[in-house]
DNA sequence: CGGGGGCTTGAAACTGATCAAAACGCGTGG
DNA sequence: CCACGCGTTTTGATCAGTTTCAAGCCCCCG
């Protein structure tokens, strides 16, 4: 059951009917395991199958003015590269962010399978849309929070999502990024991202060692990081 | 004819059948005159139609620690509230920038064309992720580069979108953006903007008057910006 | 003629970048 | 088991880009 993440998100955000879920159980697809650091995707690719993250995680990123800009993350359920099934060449780099797993699915699969139902198709395109969203939140938190709040509100975001895959207990979690990667996605420099999340430590707000943070007063850390999660569209809150 | 440019867009990035070119020209719509600054939607509303901007300027914007962040800007021919159709909540408001018109267009229209042809469907969703796409490159522009880059890179963004739909030519169009709107949208305080715009000027590369932007040297503003418009997807120049 | 919004300018304060170097872990090979 | 090396985290000091505050100006509109 390689995908059942990606069933299950789709399942909790817009519900899907039995008949479609037993589409999805059927697609084809081939299980890559990948080390830390590999590329999955480069700009200007035109792939012929999307990919499901498994496990791990996938950065979306692109060098701009002489430093790597990461311009989104993608944990287990996500299809980071849905796009490409109708804008056929690849604008960014997809790369691993510690050792993760994913599975290919052939556009072909996926066409035929959302020509048969407007359930799925509406699903999917959800997703994009989704994701969407999300970029959009990076451009808000970007462009007008300082640095404190970027990095509240990136965790912050983080762990919603990972929770709602069942990644997360209890605001803890494993996340294999380096500040450096930190730095990346929230227009910081290093040094920087590390006297921030000092600053979050001796607030008390979050513990983060190991690859694994964890959200001590998660409500204060909202607070900082003036997150909602609204955006996510992450209608009913998984269970079981 | 309130949707030709709408029409010409999507007849541009991916090409229509005839077929499908009628139905859009089926759809029906209420035509709305806006005067500057007035909200086409809020936060929180769950319209029950997509508009089309027919002429004029929006912003979609957000209240983020305490200042208004702009997330983007739709010219003639886009669909800022498209997303609607699957997400039912806005999440942003979206603004009139000058006076402008507007057509309003059912979902349910929209929901029973796209029903009845994939290529409309495929054609509308590739919409949205090209505005996802613009999303991402304003993280990078946001995220990577300073003051004098960012505000030339929406320049250049905003002349190729102008161009495409035939609201700019050899470089100059009009913009009714104060410098008030540019530093909301670059994450920039008013006061910086306004020494950024001089530069620019300074510089011989830009003309803006009276509303009016003229590019006088694109390519060194593109290069000032590392503006390269492969992620706005239009494939194929409009002529005539 | 007055008022107000937008543009412009100057000076001071601050946030975050840059440079440099040290400390820490951790895996590898000897 | 220890030594080495490399990537990551941490610290300090200096520097640069941008913000903030404040005031003046211009011009259009009423």
């Amino acid at each position: 059951m390689p995908h059942q993440r990606l069933i299950s998100r789709l399942q909790a955000v817009g519900g899907l009917s039995e008949q479609d879920q037993t589409r999805l159980t059927r697609l084809p697809y081939k299980v890559k395991s990948l080390a830390d650091g590999e590329y999955v995707l480069r700009q200007g690719d035109e792939p012929r199958s999307c990919i499901i993250v498994m496990s791990g995680l996938l950065s979306r990123q692109r060098v701009v003015n002489a430093r790597t800009q990461i311009s989104s993350f993608y944990i287990a359920g996500d299809m980071p590269d849905l796009p490409t099934l109708h804008l056929p060449v690849a604008d960014c780099d997809l790369c691993t962010v510690g050792s993760s797993t994913i599975a290919a699915v052939p556009h072909s699969a996926l066409r035929d399978m959302m020509k048969e139902s407007p359930g799925l198709t509406h699903a999917f395109w959800r997703e994009t849309l989704i994701h969407a969203a999300i970029y959009r939140e990076w451009v808000e938190n970007l462009g007008s929070r300082q640095a404190l709040g970027r990095v509240a509100h990136l965790l912050c975001e983080l762990t919603t999502r990972m929770e709602f895959v069942g990644l997360a207990d209890d605001g803890s979690f494993r996340l294999p990024l380096t500040q450096q990667d930190v730095a990346d996605a929230c227009g910081l420099s290093v040094v920087h991202v590390n006297r921030t999340i000092q600053e979050l430590r001796r607030e008390g707000l979050i513990e983060w060692q190991n690859h694994t943070v964890t959200l001590l007063r998660a409500k204060e850390l909202r607070d900082v990081a003036e997150f909602s999660p609204e955006y996510l569209h992450e209608l009913n809150p998984r269970e079981g």
